[in-house]
DNA sequence: TGGATATATTTGCTTACCCGCATACGTCTT
DNA sequence: AAGACGTATGCGGGTAAGCAAATATATCCA
């Protein structure tokens, strides 16, 4: 296979594109959230309580960065975690994303979500909103 | 003892301010060619082949971040690594550290540096420059 | 004291983000 | 076709951070 200058560009820039993508707390609170779940975006600004517009920019930071991906269900827009292919930068994605999951605020985003899982009716989520869904942990 | 609220917002924003110091290319070649050893600035310039004020200004951000320390001796300035206090951040740099010694460009890097200590005459060194003192490795 | 050397900082400019607000887009419903 | 709704993006303004070039500081030596 023959690589092109994007890709090589790409491939030893991928420690720097990493830590720039990590390097704003909001960004680190919605990859604290979607770690281990496909979660639409409407769960992200009612759980942060950030602004709509603001919740979707970071969104596709993180999408450009290649550390998620998106799929479409009619109005939905639904994320997930999206290991890098650099494996280095994978480990340190991980090795951030179980350390979040240490930290109080964190931990406090994450059982808000939980909470809004178990009693939507608490939360203002739109009518119908799908139900994040589990997936394997990316450790 | 009393947590200020400055101490407290210092160790939630560790993790950003850890990745924005890491968030870029120059800064992380500094971080491999400091990570076991003390070694004074003009190394820096003769091996990244990196203009003087960039290598300064690059370091001192590095500092500010918490991430090296800095002794002067005569007029030599000699930056040594400095292990965060946060645990998450520390095992981050660490982990960070490790893979970037796996990097090919870096790996370059790494060679040259170990090259002009063995025949400075090759290299661009002031004359009498102070050898890179190797430390016990922070892994 | 004055010059040479190693390092740091200022200056001036440019790009990259961050934000709020407003608006556009895509999809479903009626 | 027209809303309504979930999500994305354009715009304007602010701040951080990148760079090169020039200059300042600190130390040593003569």
């Amino acid at each position: 296979m023959l690589y092109t200058v994007g890709m090589r560009r790409r491939m030893s820039e991928s420690m720097d594109t990493l830590f720039r993508a990590l390097a704003d707390a909001t960004r680190l609170r919605l990859l604290n959230l979607i770690a281990d779940r496909e979660i639409c975006v409407c769960y992200f600004v009612e759980i942060l309580r950030i602004s709509q517009p603001k919740i979707s920019r970071h969104l596709a930071y993180l999408r450009r960065a290649g550390l998620i991906e998106a799929r479409r269900e009619g109005k939905w827009m639904h994320y997930r975690l999206s290991m890098p292919q650099d494996r280095a930068a994978a480990n340190i994605l991980r090795e951030t994303l179980k350390h979040l999951r240490q930290k109080p605020e964190m931990r406090k985003d994450s059982s808000r979500l939980s909470s809004a899982c178990c009693a939507p009716q608490k939360y203002e989520l739109p009518q119908a909103a799908p139900q994040p869904t589990l997936l394997g942990p990316h450790l």
